[in-house]
DNA sequence: GTGAAAGCGCTAACAC
DNA sequence: GTGTTAGCGCTTTCAC
């Protein structure tokens, strides 16, 4: 390994530059007011050896570190199994890059890894938080407040809304999703006008927040249509393919009249669409299938071709980075950033940002 | 937002102590030299005040930062399309908060992130790197030297091999790997044993050594067996499932007598597959089919399910991370680690660390 | 506009 | 053993 000599530092920069420690500093970080040949003298030195803030030094007197925590909550290896949080990540990447900030990742594995990105976060070693795949259960939120960090979250929380666990955070709370249930009316519209009128329903996770929704998107069109509802056509599974083949087994046992299918998500359907062949029911003819999230790998390559519901993953990450980072800089949560057009900021109570979802034709459905 | 008070100091719990800071500062470190009943009442006041030291403040003094970055120099979409990256992440992620350090990420997508990453890493704000998915013609190698952090490669990296490049740093380099080449040695032997005359290879993209490992493990056994080696039965890929598909078809064409493939991974054998059985060949009573990484959600969700090399990935992340640390404690990179029964510390001229594959026999061969 | 000087919170000599 | 003290490299008043 080579010595790492010593870098050069702000004193190097200004003995070179021929002036003070303070004028640089201004120069550095463009604080303005430095006559412009100083200015450039000053950047010449700078150049000349190669000089970098150091960053240690900074944070002990601006108390800001220029560093975001990242914390995905998957205990599963769900979140490994499909692309959506590295998409997320990318999103994030991006944004925090453009703003000059550093991505800290905190996976938390098991149980004690709650406790221990508690005290990360409560240490204030990073400017704000970053947070996903929250589940109604989930010790984190409250861990999070008590360590009073920024927080943004990945998807809308689920306590406040269901059980009566910590919901003191309730208003105030900052999170991006994609609109969930809209999708999922677009979907089952779909089916139905399509024709069909037997619509079955996998459901995801039912203790997330997304799941939940996309439930009720489904709910919301079937009440809709004469006769639709009917909870048999109902199957609670969990976003995973084997859970889908499960729950398509299940339908298909008990209302073997379906005739079309809306899953939870891509990888559910999947699963559905392996037993539907393995049934003989062929696919669209016999049953109709949709899904979500549009995740490449496994729509485009399905046969047939999954239709779904696109949701632009990659965006909500980059949307979270720059919520947080709006906070950060003395913003508002309220004051939504540059929304892309068709997204949602509820008034109120909540500071949510939701974004569109897209039917996307394949020939599933 | 919470109001994020100021947070205690060691003076504080110095003073609350009835100590030194120096005493405190003792204790909380570890370093013993502090009598029992003055270090049980700093551990008091420690925990009374809910005092967490603060880093920028000490790595100012010790240089040390207790921080890793994880460069992932991945421009295509393919990173994003496996969980392999997911599961290194996992494994590094673990090591890392074992021995009390944080994971900083970071995501070169475009040219220019070349620079930056190169800039943050010269700048000293981390203690070193951890990098991922080098391409033979990528400048980061470089760009790491220059500023000198102690870097550990994820993969053989490819430079110093082939191409007359910064071959500068051949050796000193640490890298951790899987066996690549005793992987596909493996795999093909398998094929021939079980009688295939006509082995084909879909190679993965040459310009990743892991996809030239492999090709030089294929080329091993074939040029063993009698009449075995016919350049006709190679076809160059890149490790996606549309790649696959694509040579699988240029493979049929050109050799309609092929009996076996060994795709260079699990994703190119999947687009293999397609064509298979697109083509009418029953796999394997006609054509038998190996895969490498052994990618759970690919390889068991094939029909049939996948004959493959397994590389345990999660346990080259931890290693990697693992091997970083001991070289910034000083060990030399040489010491390897308490390594797996059966992997590889070649003596010289790199220190890389290969870790044993295994051949894992589902239906496809 | 520019410079001098006072810390930010901590560790590590060095005294005692 | 324990306390005292001198910085680590930077930003930021406050004079000039």
């Amino acid at each position: 390994m080579t010595e790492a000599v010593s870098r050069p530092t702000l004193e190097a920069v200004a003995a070179r530059a021929g002036v003070s420690r303070a004028t640089v500093s201004r120069v550095v970080n463009g604080a303005g007011g430095v006559r412009e040949p100083l200015a450039e003298r000053v950047r010449q030195a700078v150049a000349e050896l190669g000089y970098v803030p150091n960053q240690a030094a900074r944070s002990l007197v601006t108390k800001r570190h220029q560093a975001v925590a990242v914390v995905i909550a998957e205990p599963e290896t769900r979140v490994f199994a499909d692309p959506f949080f590295a998409l997320q990540l990318r999103g994030i990447s991006k944004e925090l890059t453009a703003q000059d900030n550093q991505l800290v990742l905190l996976l938390i594995e098991g149980r004690d890894d709650h406790a221990r990105v508690a005290r990360y976060l409560a240490g204030g070693h990073v400017d704000g938080a970053l947070v996903f795949s929250l589940h109604l259960d989930d010790p984190l939120p409250g861990l999070i407040q008590g360590a009073s960090v920024p927080t943004v979250f990945g998807g809308r929380p689920g306590w406040g809304a269901g059980t009566g666990r910590t919901r003191a955070q309730g208003p105030g709370v900052v999170y991006v999703d994609c609109d969930n249930r809209g999708g999922a009316r677009a979907a089952v519209r779909h089916l139905v006008g399509l024709g069909r009128g037997r619509v079955a329903h996998i459901t995801g996770a039912l203790d997330q927040t997304s799941a939940v929704d996309r439930l009720d998107g489904y709910r919301d069109v079937m009440g809709e249509v004469p006769g639709g509802y009917d909870s048999r056509l109902l199957a609670e599974s969990d976003f995973t393919p084997a859970g889908g083949e499960r729950a398509m087994r299940e339908l298909l046992d008990r209302c073997p009249d379906l005739d079309a299918v809306f899953a939870a998500n891509d990888l559910t359907a999947l699963g559905a669409l392996r037993v539907l062949r393995e049934r003989g029911r062929r696919v669209p003819v016999d049953v109709a299938l949709i899904g979500f999230d549009d995740m490449l790998s496994v729509a485009e390559q399905t046969d047939p071709p999954l239709t779904t519901v696109r949701q632009d993953i990659e965006e909500m990450g980059r949307l979270m980075a720059r919520l947080l980072l709006q906070v950060l800089s003395g913003g508002r949560a309220q004051d939504t950033p540059e929304a892309p057009a068709g997204s949602t900021a509820p008034a109120a109570p909540d500071a949510g940002l939701i974004l569109p979802t897209k039917l996307v034709r394949r020939a599933s459905a």
